[in-house]
DNA sequence: AATGCAAGTTATCGGATGATAATTTAATGC
DNA sequence: GCATTAAATTATCATCCGATAACTTGCATT
């Protein structure tokens, strides 16, 4: 069944569309199946034999990366950092605004398990994203906080990151019992990111009272 | 290194020694490498042939069931309960101490890479626990609180225990992080504790203000 | 010392997997 | 309409995997 019943014609695409067509279903496959599943397999979701993928990947674990590319550095988007740092609008507004648009791009089912796998797979894929968020997110957060209380802004202390680290973790893993373990949440994602946000407020306050 | 070519006498162990070495060897193997490795890899550092662990569990997914369930029923301390609920000492100094030694037992690699690796599997294991650490850890915090507080503990709310959930998100992501992604971190775990713990009292104070 | 039995090994099967080489087939340019 | 070229397939290889059966060996009992 290599054309999925119906048409009997192979349909030729052009190197670049077939290309990103098996990148696109490699993200939904691994996503699901782990990146230890065949690309036999793989290759049958895709109506096409399995040699084909080789003639554009020339191993798994390129095609792999090329997944890794496409949803960490494909899916960040430009405009977060402004939306922190956008000082016409109160900080807790923006911080509101920016965890409801982030998280709708993280708290996706594909993006969080090829996220976990690649985690426990071992490569830096993780620790990479995870320094982004702290140089991008959470670094310009407090900064913008210092700002606001009128303190130096560079200034910031370890224990800031760690506090903002401990509130962006609760908003994350909210993420994860809902779309990896499947629980129903039990109040709504902007009760969690509007309590997480005052949260971090009033924590930063504590710290610097 | 029981055997590996040095000495040529094979060691000839009880069932149950044997039995119980499998189980625990299996349980580094997998948390390192994945629930998808060889039983041929985990019976060469076991220093024994694969065919002999099928001669103690009948098949691979079974020796698996059997580490899940070391790891999970048997690691989890029935005097938690008893932690959180004594009323000689004020709950924050409670909350703190659990939080200490809960995070000695979770807060280890391979308790937290099984518990990715099966979560990502999709059995039902990780629901269970989260079913678990509700009903057993967050629902008994509140109701503790509400109780110092002088209102009706059962009548806790599903905000109240989001936030809880937060909370505990946020101190079980540092593990993630240093654990899992090697991440140093920035402010120790003593400090990310007593900072969550008094989050999550002003949370609720806020919640019932 | 001989015996019984379980602990442990050797040999092997059927199937799956990543990858390569050779072959076929559809679209494009003339 | 025909040749060219690249897209796509068929066939295949070496290896690995879970599992089973048959054989060997160490230890306790007598």
């Amino acid at each position: 069944m290599t054309e999925l019943g119906s048409s009997p014609k192979r349909k030729r695409l052009s190197y670049d569309d077939r290309r990103s067509e098996f990148v696109q279903k490699a993200i939904e496959f691994f996503a699901e199946e782990g990146f230890d599943s065949s690309t036999r397999e793989l290759a049958r979701r895709l109506g096409v034999t399995q040699p084909l993928l080789y003639r554009y990947f020339p191993s798994k674990d390129d095609l792999i990366a090329e997944v890794y590319e496409t949803v960490y550095v494909q899916r960040w988007r430009a405009d977060w950092d402004d939306m922190i740092s956008d000082r016409s609008t109160p900080l807790r507004d923006r911080l509101i605004e920016f965890y409801t648009v982030y998280t709708e791009v993280v708290f996706q089912r594909d993006w969080m398990r090829i996220f976990l796998f690649a985690g426990l797979k071992g490569g830096d894929i993780n620790r990479r994203y995870i320094d982004r968020v702290r140089r991008r997110i959470l670094e310009p957060i407090v900064r913008e906080w210092r700002n606001e209380q009128g303190i130096d802004p560079d200034a910031l202390s370890d224990q800031e990151i760690e506090l903002a680290w401990s509130v962006h973790g609760g908003i994350y893993y909210f993420g994860v019992r809902t779309e990896i373990y499947g629980q129903k949440p039990v109040a709504g994602l902007p009760f969690v990111i509007e309590s997480s946000v005052d949260s971090l407020l009033i924590g930063l306050q504590r710290l610097n009272g």
